[in-house]
DNA sequence: GATGAATGAGTCTTCATTCAT
DNA sequence: CATGAATGAAGACTCATTCAT
């Protein structure tokens, strides 16, 4: 199992190595149920030295959580497009979002399910980069909004909400993108549905979205019309 | 702590309390650092009772698993109403979804955080009530589709994709409503914004469905036409 | 090894098996040097157990010193003949002293070696002990004093200090004692040198050095004259 | 922390300041809490040199003893004033003794408190340290009956005794001296009060209480006279 | 001469689980 | 029906000690 053993490894290389056994193991077993002896033991290390580099459990798992949500925000700030509409820049950076957690499904594992599950240290580390991520959401929403000319039109708390909602449904496919990938992949395949994920995405949230800020707006008995008496109804 | 001692209780009432306790439980401190002894304590009853009773802690936590999802089910289906077009039907689903999670948070960020992040036994089951919930979300829309006179245009593996972000988003929603409630609760409120979170959601995800069956797609250059030129609308 | 195994005891009685235990292994080893393991091993439970009744290994030490200081303290006092003169109380005194350090050897080696070897908690806990046995000597002293006819001529720091040699004479004393009975004894020896002990001490202490080469001796009745019956009195 | 790294450094000096670090460290912590990390940090070399030097704790442990033995020896014995009465010679003695742990307050820590707690190896060394000094002190009690025409009335047994509690008076003083000191020391105190303990000492010991409360002082000079001016020297 | 890299062994502590009453 | 008494097994963490450079 695990890698060749090596001996007598520069310390960062070692430290990247226990890094990515903690990643894996966080991953599949859980926070709690992940024991340093096996994360170790993955990492091709006996156990004190685990401890002599990243000296608890608490403090290798807040390291795992830093280094991937610094990943997870760099690949998709990376892949946003500087100069484009708000849509264009919303579709690039969800496609580079679901190209990093194809690409690295236990980290995305570590962040979205284990490190908001278990206790206030490390809740708060993983809010602070979706605060950050729905942060730019909105202000996209906000810009996409203007572009689309309403103004103002839409309250902030209900932009806000519209980003979660967002961000949640990104969420939510990535892991059902993974998933399927994860069961379907018989070999080597280029994170293979970034883009279709991407595309399906927009296609939920983006087209809803222009209608909204057309002044359009859901209600019980149908969709409603706006302030001019204009029908909007769904017929 | 702990209840008021009581004895002689039957068997379903005391059956009952050590399934509260444990959701509680486990909803505090999550699967593996809920211990059997504070279950017990909180039900107010001897550890001994609880196995009598509950078998195991995974049993324990099965069984929780398994009530919950069943009232969170029970509660949706009881909230959708029967004869309505289908968005009135989702509305009226995502209502239910949302009041009943506001209602029991204990139970839902049971269901939703520590049951998929504690391995198989317990992942599976929510992820079949999960299933059941998106293959429901999946039949409206289909239904939908049809009402708006879109035949079999929507591939099923996009539908289903649609239907796990909505899913996704309802779910983000209802964490970030919950949350904003705790934080504004200064007292008795009922479940305040079930009404307001449903609508939001269905303005972001319903008003961009209807274009979509509507034929309408989201394209890198903006939305998109059909190839024909004509207004998006595909009749 | 250890007692015959008994099961289903009482807690109070498992208890002072426990405590027991545990002043034997921290009095042969050392606090540090003693491990949870071996107290369990020598009470004759389980590691466990010793967790549910005592807490911590802290905890059990502190339990340990609270209960050989307030035996101690007892025996002293219980031993002080309560309406007889400075001297004669001092005697009785030591004399407690001396017999409950000899009947429990390991009981005194925790107070007098380990706890205070080993840190803030314990340290404190001892010196709080040894503080009353040092003031109720330096009220002895003072009270000594005033019977011979010396009022106030000793200053109270001096009183102090002579006060802390006494105690400190003493608790060497004690010591010596214990090896060289520990050592000597070949059966059952009903802790042989108690009154010797405190002879010794009291001719030490008391009556001085000077006139102790003088000829004198202390005797539970008074100063003692030679045979001769010279005056004491070397010069 | 550690000193200033110096680079090739004879080995004599890096051994002491090893030793330095380890009566240090011992004395803070105790020999089981002092970590051979922490030893090697504080003499400012790495750990490997340490064992290169030292060999092992145990030999660290068991060097430190001796070279702290032997220094209070070799202090208290330049302290005695060679060619005075046994009571010269013992007041000298015990102020070079109360000095000598004044100024080296962790090697005496370490002596007294740490080195005979901590199992046979280092017990031993200490006990025959001890053993040496209460020899002295034997012998010096001895030289006084004689002096004072007492001719081996003082059973051996007995004498040893005395010695024993002597030691132990004159050890309890030292602690407590230090303690005070400690406290009270604002700046560079040259270890103050090493002729005052000396004499504190002297007068509970070699005039006996019996004396002090008759007016009597024990002095370097002599014993002292009492108010009415009467003669109270010795030769 | 000196050290960064590495580990086997052991310690405290906790927990799910079971009897005997 | 209900529980006080008890434990096997495992997990986080530390430490004295040694190579290879």
């Amino acid at each position: 199992m695990g890698a060749v053993k090596s001996k007598r490894v520069p310390r960062a290389v070692r430290e990247r190595q226990m890094l990515d056994a903690a990643v894996l193991t966080f991953a599949r077993r859980g926070y709690r149920a992940a024991s340093m002896d096996e994360i170790a033991e993955v990492a091709g290390v006996s156990k004190p030295l685990v401890y002599l580099y990243l000296n608890s459990k608490e403090d290798l798992f807040s390291t795992v959580i830093r280094r991937e949500s610094e990943a997870l925000v760099a690949a998709v700030t990376a892949a946003v497009e500087p100069g484009g509409t708000a849509d264009r820049q919303l579709w690039s950076g969800l496609e580079g979002f679901f190209a990093h957690t194809a690409e690295h499904p236990d980290g995305w594992a570590v962040l979205h399910q284990q490190a908001r599950t278990h206790g206030e240290p490390f809740a708060h580390q993983v809010a602070a980069m979706r605060t950050e991520i729905v942060a730019f959401v909105t202000e996209l929403l906000g810009a996409a909004a203007k572009e689309a000319g309403c103004v103002g039109e839409l309250a902030e708390r209900e932009v806000a909400g519209l980003a979660h909602a967002l961000v949640g449904a990104a969420e939510s496919l990535a892991e059902w993108a993974n998933v399927r990938t994860d069961e379907g992949a018989s070999g080597e395949r280029e994170h293979p549905s970034a883009k279709d994920t991407a595309a399906t995405m927009m296609n939920f949230a983006w087209t809803g979205l222009g209608r909204l800020t057309g002044g359009e707006r859901w209600a019980p008995g149908g969709l409603a019309v706006d302030r001019e008496g204009r029908s909007a109804a769904r017929g």
